[in-house]
DNA sequence: AAGTGGTCTAGACCACTGT
DNA sequence: CAGTGGTCTAGACCACTTT
């Protein structure tokens, strides 16, 4: 039985509370199986179900993963930063994220085809749902981990107008690991980004999602809309990224009076 | 029985599917109870545990919420965005974020008091941990639901050279809804913020944020670590907050050229 | 074949809410 | 008091991985 000497807490939740502190004290080291829920059970007097309970709970925090038939494994979760003045700034910042911690990255670019805008995107190029629109899927690693899916849209006549579908701009697109290289191309065409703004919002990961990213199953993702506009203030490309959110730390600066937008009812 | 005509998919995960619809479809409607988990038990013909595990899913997505002894209610869910730029730049953003969608604000102010700074507080102030620090910890509504927790933490020389603990300086600790009169205050003094900067993350509330902020079990909150910084680049405030993540949109923007810092890579 | 986690059940007792 | 969800158990069967 475990010890309810002072709190009128649930068992799963003290096991969890358990198995928490070994992970964070290194009882139970990183990438290593924490004993299997049998044996937890009987050493701890209780029914596997509850064990069971208390390490979904780890799950959804996402100290730790599941491979079935296998074991429970604690995860290795350094977070990854990402700055998004910088990132957006630097054409190799995005590749570089991920190395800061020593991690190699990986993009797999699953698809990049022609399809009519959703709805999302179209409220956020400022078009029409249905519209053309140039897509690239893609799937980013950090050492073999799955660390963000990021979908990109562009106009059709941007990409168009810019070569994009080009073989040479086809192979850009394939090729580049954040979007650094693609900003760049559109810049020489005259439609290089000035601005950009993103929505940020947490949700659950669908189960699309879950599997492609190799996630549990009520775990948190992060979703990243981002919106990059030309000199014009025209809409040329939108981002969705969806982000593990046990896997990232992001970053925004900005001076509280460079912006004179805002600035309005600042009295003084 | 549940159907199980093409999907491989679990029974509680089935369950759950069916009543996210009837959620999203209205057939459930907001602030309106769901059925008891006996009655949806003997109707989908599946066990009481079974149910409750379909609906601790929704729970965790912040769908529903749970009065004990009273019935599983659908929440109501409008995100509140909030506007970094703006919300820094004018003094009546935050009070202004939840009114936006007919929600009136309210901000319960649980502490003011001068108190040795933690690692994560120095850190982020440039000080050493144990240093004086006058804290304010408050907690922030949106007609009478928790949207937010809020420990502001100034460095006790600031706090003293500008006043704040004397009487009206403390008055106004206490009463403004943002942080927008406790920077004009501070601007007054010579220590108005110049700069900002934000560091976001998702992780599980802990009990103690659960249970302030009206969160189920696993649920997901933002933590935002907010610095401002005065014209000699000195942390002048760190601003820790704490919000249920279902309830948020954070929304960002900045421009790509004026910020000359991160250009120094960029060739051709 | 043995071990792992995934899922499900029937039944039980509890704390809490509303009437 | 009856009804709600919270928790727990013992036992069962399954799919999958590892040996």
């Amino acid at each position: 039985m475990v010890e309810q000497v002072f709190a009128p807490k649930s068992q799963y939740r003290q096991i969890a509370d358990l198995l928490r502190e070994r992970i964070e004290t290194g009882f139970y080291l990183p990438d290593d199986p924490l004993p299997s829920e049998p044996e937890l059970a009987s050493e701890l007097g209780v029914s596997r179900v509850t064990v069971n309970k208390a390490i979904s709970l780890l799950r959804t925090a996402g100290l730790v993963r599941v491979r079935r038939g296998s074991g429970t494994y604690v995860r290795s979760t350094p977070r990854i930063t990402r700055d998004a003045r910088y990132r957006y700034a630097n054409p190799r910042a995005a590749e570089l994220e991920g190395r800061a911690l020593g991690l190699s990255p990986r993009a797999e670019c699953t698809e990049v085809s022609k399809v009519e805008a959703s709805t999302e995107v179209a409220v956020a190029l400022g078009i029409d749902a249905g519209d053309p629109v140039v897509v690239r899927h893609r799937r980013l690693f950090a050492d073999d981990e799955p660390t963000r899916l990021a979908d990109a849209y562009l106009p059709w006549d941007i990409a168009e107008d810019s070569g994009l579908l080009e073989p040479d701009g086809a192979e850009l697109l394939e090729s580049d690991v954040g979007s650094g290289a693609v900003y760049a191309y559109l810049a020489e065409r005259g439609h290089g980004p000035a601005r950009f703004d993103e929505d940020v919002t947490v949700r659950v990961a669908s189960d699309a999602e879950a599997r492609a990213l190799d996630l549990e199953d009520g775990q948190p993702v992060i979703h990243i809309t981002h919106v990059a506009r030309d000199a014009d203030d025209r809409p040329v490309e939108v981002a969705l990224h969806v982000m593990p959110a046990h896997l990232w730390r992001l970053h925004y600066d900005w001076s509280a009076l460079r912006d004179d937008e805002y600035g309005a009812e600042n009295d003084d």
